[in-house]
DNA sequence: TCCTGGTTAACTGTTGACAGTTTGCGATTC
DNA sequence: GAATCGCAAACTGTCAACAGTTAACCAGGA
């Protein structure tokens, strides 16, 4: 048996322009190139890609059932957007599947936390300089990690997804203020708690520091009571 | 203003022949005429529904990313399909989110649960006459139901995906001997909880419903050890 | 000044054609 | 007879063009 062609296989894997498009879509929208509702104009991004419209097409339709695009008949492909409601009703979900992942990570806690201690540390340097956009993306790796623990692929894709939609908030910024001291405290108790093995305590710990961050949100973002324009 | 116009809109939706394409191929799928693995050929089946293969490959894209299909490159479109681990670890995630949907139903149990109840009555006389088949479809609305309380689109979208993806393994049959009378008791309780406004049990017998059905599942499976062909 | 109707430009939805890759079959050689 | 190489058919990936729809703009009239 030659086991190395399927690795090949899998190495050679999308390389394929539409999935390739799809990528680039997707951080255009994740770093605000293509910002919230607004429309995608396939000709314009086909040739400043150097492609045609059809890879184009394929993925939009790709990224519309991740929830990141929009199509409307005869209108196009729009950059979805979501407001405060969806917002909350994704930190909800993310509550339970965060609380879940801890629990999996805490029942398998062999090795693999000493990732996460070295981004707890490096979280509270800057948390001590106060620096919230250091602070932000170290975030979402622990975040990231944690999940990874979990070993389920599943479990990460609905995470990631969900984490996505996120960025389609029009005030992303309101998500980026959270009391670092005190998130940092709460990641630390979640570590432990996985260390410990100690599922049940775990998977308490990671659901009630999404809801938290949740109140944070809801806490900044008290003035806006619609998000119409 | 006139509202109308939304309305209208909306009730065009999405009659885009990649749309209508893409429902052809689920449910092609999901009725087993298309079998798990089974490649897609883009050119047959443009043929089979009247249309060019650029729709055909736009649904395809689209069903990709919700998991039921799979690219690769320069092979095609393939209809995914789960092994016994991948099915299981669905009824995990099934297990937690029905859990949460039960929960979020006791919140907001204002009325809504006569459904639920009439569906539980059509069971119980399905489970007497032994009637699996009628079992099967009035328990997938039952669960549907079910998360339709928790008034989450995205729970509900998610809880879809996973009870889509169930069908990608290849004995479906397996999964569909359950011993309809206990777990027909098992509704009746989770009712009840809702009813009650009790989320915590809500919670932990919506949970455990679903593990009890993987339990069966694993039971019923214990023979094939791999499902490699 | 405001509304109405028609015209035109821009853009999407779909199609058919072309180029490159894979795969299976058959001829050739050992 | 078995294995290898090469060719040809089938199919995918991509592109460019056509048809239909939308939306914006301008002119004319109240």
């Amino acid at each position: 048996m030659i086991s190395d062609g399927s690795d090949l296989l899998a190495l050679r894997k999308n390389n394929t322009l539409s999935s390739l498009v799809a990528e680039k879509i997707e951080t255009y929208i994740m770093d605000g190139r293509l910002s919230a509702g607004e429309r995608i104009n396939e000709a314009v991004l086909a040739r400043e890609l150097g492609v045609s419209r059809g890879p184009i097409r394929e993925a939009a339709r790709l990224l519309s059932s991740q929830g990141l695009v929009e199509f409307v008949a005869n209108k196009g492909a729009f950059v979805r957007s979501i407001d405060r409601d969806e917002l909350l009703e994704i930190y909800d979900l993310r509550a339970v599947l965060t609380g879940y992942a801890c629990m999996r990570a805490a029942a398998r806690h062999k090795d693999g936390t000493s990732i996460l201690r070295d981004l707890h540390k490096q979280m509270s340097d800057a948390a001590e300089n106060n620096d919230a956009a250091a602070y932000y993306t170290l975030n979402l790796q622990f975040h990231e990690h944690l999940i990874n623990l979990a070993q389920s692929p599943r479990l990460k894709a609905m995470t990631d997804g969900l984490i996505k939609e996120t960025h389609l908030f029009r005030q992303v910024s309101l998500q980026r203020h959270p009391d670092m001291a005190q998130s940092n405290i709460e990641h630390g108790e979640i570590l432990a708690a996985i260390e410990n093995g100690d599922e049940k305590r775990a998977q308490k710990l990671g659901e009630s520091h999404v809801r938290s961050g949740k109140k944070r949100f809801e806490k900044a973002a008290v003035n806006l009571v619609s998000t119409e324009d």
